[in-house]
DNA sequence: AAGTAATCGAGACGGTACGTCATGTCTTAGC
DNA sequence: GCTAAGACATGACGTACCGTCTCGATTACTT
């Protein structure tokens, strides 16, 4: 039974959404929190930062927070995406990357303050759950997981725990302000992984 | 030349600090942040639950980070005070007590809400560290000193890198809005400080 | 001679003006004017009601005023054409038309608006004037000076000056609120006309 | 027993309205509407123009239109003040400045811009009714009550119509752009109150 | 007992940012 | 070349809090 589609609906017309005003919001509102921090983080400065009009912000996101979870979501896509491929080297890699990220890249920066604003505004935690957390979350599992079927690694705790006492530490310290050391992030990889010996 | 300050100035005239309108305050801001979050938080909120005049508050308190330090700082010692002996169970209590401080008590999620209030303003960050952070930071380290020295726990971690992977997860759990099941923090406890066998 | 222009130049393509949407605009701001008041009579909310492309409006008409002056023109001339008999009688009918068209017909509200628009917007004054006022003034002044010169009437003032007392009170009231009773109108006819009796 | 007022209720503490602010906001908005018009009178111009919080105005104004409602009550009084002694001498008077105060007083101006919002926004016009023009009237319908009583003067219509035979011819005149003639106005004054002759 | 000084409530003030609305200009696609 | 649809820069709207300030009343230490 073929049945096309039957909607032509008139499929739109008009202008397209502004790509060069998109960009310009996301670049604005990252170069803030890196110059002024999340204070300074107002609508109203990214739009005179973007020379863009407020209503074309409010347009596209609901909330700032939107804007940075999409930053978010590029930017820890391009620095640091999950590996694929289940091996005890790709993983200390992610974490050891994981672990520059939030120390040192603007973007990282834009992690920890989605947390922070997270515990301010239920409506945030909810959102940065949905487009941040859960699927980034899905694919670490997945990543160790068939790590572990393919005998590279040998978890002690269950693979939701093994994530958090991995991760947890590193993002604890730099919400605290004192970098993670290498050879802390070592000792807890080898230590909660037991990669198999090389 | 010694000649100590001749004068103390005229000690105090008219009324003291009164008591009632600090108690007020403190205890707005607490219902403020468990009823309505941490964005409902203005001061003119807690002035008004409190009963109080924004002047009273503005004339003890530089910012309303400063009254969460001052509940947090409070509750924190009464709730989950850092032990004295340095025992394992006294320890093993202790980070369980933590974990459902961060949990459960109103508290704790003021804890949250100042860590996470430091990622968004470094003033608010310096004060956090000095007034609850690094002593309370001082004392744990102190307590795991001893219980090392009196072969209690025998910690493979420096002891700065053992207490963040142990607080670490429990607090960046919390943050993530899925409280730390017991058992993971059993697991922690010994893999990462291996108390003596009982 | 041959040679008159032998290409009206292509004289247009492509549709001509659509008289539905000229017709639908008219009436939406009728109706806007009629039902929410001046206050509501937005650009958007026309083109909304009329269900027509702003940009519809903005290439036919340079203004709101514009919109509603076309209104006025057409709807005054059907509803109180200046006579053209130099009778008396006529005129007497003229007033009191005049009186119920600013009292009761939503025409009539259109010029108590347009006459308030140009206290504000002094290029509205110059457009009212040019485009309603000042024809219609011409009218009345000549329907007044044919029954002068045919002895029908004999204004005791100028001829400007006759026409603004015996249509200010009119308006005035009109904008105050209280509708003009028809012997006050009589009376300002009887008194400053001087109609020769019948 | 002469029983004093019980309520001493603390009648109240704290700084009074700020009579600089009140008067720069009410000059402000003067100023704005002689040299922009109405168009150009929104509550920011106001504030920017007095040096002034826009909640300044907010706090004591519920809207524009009641700022001119206040410079128009208080320079009114000052400018044409209905006369209380009931010759027609000064009947005539009032009558010729308030000619001369429509048609050259900023404030005059201040009347045809309210007469003009009030056929915009029904609220308006309440607002009008009940601060400037009711309380007018009464004392213009006393006015020409006592100097016929007295026999100054003797007119030939009602007393509300009366005054809208006059005032009416002046107040449309100005709203049309033509200041109304000084012999205009004394015709009307001669012709509907018929003075006794001097 | 009178004088002095700091407290408290109340709340006005100049500000900044909020999120919404209408403006008039423009661009795109369909008829 | 007109149309509907609608994105865009602009700027006012009315509200909420900010942190500073001033007022009167109250209260406790001087002297």
């Amino acid at each position: 039974m073929p049945a096309a589609n039957p909607q032509p609906r008139r499929a739109h017309s008009g202008p397209r959404r502004d790509e060069a005003a998109r960009l310009a919001v996301l670049h604005a509102a990252d170069d803030l929190l890196a110059e002024l921090g999340f204070g300074a983080l107002t609508i109203e400065a990214i739009a005179r930062r973007a020379g863009v009009a407020k209503q074309t912000i409010y347009r596209w996101w609901p909330s700032k927070v939107e804007i940075l979870l999409d930053t978010l979501i590029e930017d820890s896509e391009k620095q640091v995406p999950v590996p694929t491929e289940p091996t005890a080297a790709a993983i200390r890699d992610y974490v050891h990357g994981f672990t520059r990220f939030v120390a040192d890249e603007p973007a990282g920066k834009v992690l920890l303050a989605l947390i922070a604003e997270a515990q301010h505004h239920p409506a945030t935690a909810i959102d940065f759950h949905e487009r941040y957390f859960a699927p980034r979350r899905d694919r670490e599992r997945a990543m160790l997981t068939h790590a572990t079927d393919a005998a590279e690694i040998s978890p002690k705790l269950a693979i939701d725990a093994t994530i958090d006492a991995l991760i947890g530490p590193i993002v604890y310290r730099a919400m605290i302000g004192s970098p993670t050391p290498a050879d802390l992030v070592e000792t807890l990889f080898e230590d909660l992984l037991r990669p198999k010996a090389p």
